[in-house]
DNA sequence: ATCCGCATTAACCAAATGGTTAAAACAAAG
DNA sequence: CTTTGTTTTAACCATTTGGTTAATGCGGAT
């Protein structure tokens, strides 16, 4: 089923190549000769590793959702509290986004043109280990609602709110730059200022009263 | 600066039809010939009303990014407290994107490869009144906390973690209704929960203790 | 009826692009 | 050193694609 393959360091190349290429320009916009280029190889060798651009784009993807399912799994231990849970996780998160920002910028445009390269990687890893830290969370938040340290709330919804609040600033990046001017000067503060303020909001928005 | 142009029915027609395919298959996946089908035209007339596909391509994001911002505008009332405000400003803007998906996704797209035809937009625009529904969320939330309806709280992240709540969710709808069945049986249903969620999670977040 | 400017089209073109092929390097094995 | 299988390349090909052109349609003004 989840085939664990060795690629060689061309093939290595080629995806970092490939995935830059595929994240700025999507798919279609994306050149063979400038991957080729960016990996220092000659365009035939792309054929020659992968058959088509469709494959090419479909094993590129595969790898880097992969790396990034685990890079955000590493990022997120387990912890006490659910408020230590939460403050984890918003912060894996947004340094596992933030160091894998093109991965991120793939994975939209999947999205966008229907996700149907996504939903087969998604699907197939639906029952294996490397989607736990959102289903921990639930888990998390299910109990930490039972122990009564949250008011009654439903898991899923607010799961998908504290992604949409780590994510989605990354996607409009050059639009909230332009409305948000110190975001531009000076990224890494506004980032650091943007984790704790989801953590904040949404704390303080579970806690009972 | 900010030009009012009248197009004739052909030219709107045309901006239809290239939506859609710009925002399906983004800039350079969209097909001059297949816009041309779509809008019903012949494709030399693309070209004889816009010279060139990048020309096209801006007219159509001006076009539509104008008319998504009234359509927030008129969605978004005045209210008399914040929690009023909040909630239309919530229910406003997911109607607003609910009914111009394919302007959302452009949107997105834009902001993927970089975003300087959105930015352009943008800077004309933010002098004038299209932009005035986050202002005046900005104004609305400033003065709640002065008056101490709402606790200290940046007011701009909130914003932004407003924004997102709303609009992530439709972004990555194919993987949505991958991992949230329901969401992909009853759409409709899953929005309402959506807007409901959000401004309980968000309002709970900013009430004093 | 004719003239004129705008709208529309069919046919065409050059460049770009994904993909192929046959030959050359190259490394490992015999 | 030769053989053999893999990796890499230069040159090529067919198709697609954005863009052009010259001709046609057409409605209103004269």
């Amino acid at each position: 089923m989840t085939e664990l393959i060795q690629y060689s360091e061309t093939e290595e190349r080629i995806f970092e190549a490939a995935l830059q290429a595929f994240a700025r320009k999507g798919k279609d916009g994306a050149r063979m000769q400038e991957i080729a280029d960016a990996a220092g190889i000659n365009k035939a060798l792309l054929h020659y590793y992968f058959r088509s651009k469709d494959k090419l784009y479909e094993a590129v993807f595969a790898f880097v959702f992969r790396r990034f399912m685990l890079s955000i799994g590493e990022a997120i231990r387990d912890a006490a509290t659910f408020e230590q849970t939460l403050r984890v996780f918003i912060d894996g998160y947004i340094d596992s986004i933030k160091n894998n920002l093109d991965v991120v910028r793939l994975m939209v445009n999947e999205n966008l043109s229907g996700g149907h390269v996504m939903g087969a990687r998604l699907k197939e890893t639906l029952f294996s280990m490397e989607l736990a830290p959102p289903r921990l969370f639930i888990e998390k938040l299910t109990a930490a609602i039972a122990a009564g340290e949250v008011r009654p709330i439903d898991p899923k919804q607010t799961l998908l709110s504290v992604i949409s609040c780590c994510i989605f600033f990354f996607i409009a990046l050059p639009t909230v730059c332009i409305m948000n001017p110190e975001a531009a000067h000076n990224l890494d503060g506004f980032i650091e200022q943007r984790k704790a303020h989801i953590f904040d909001l949404i704390y303080s928005g579970l806690k009972p009263r």
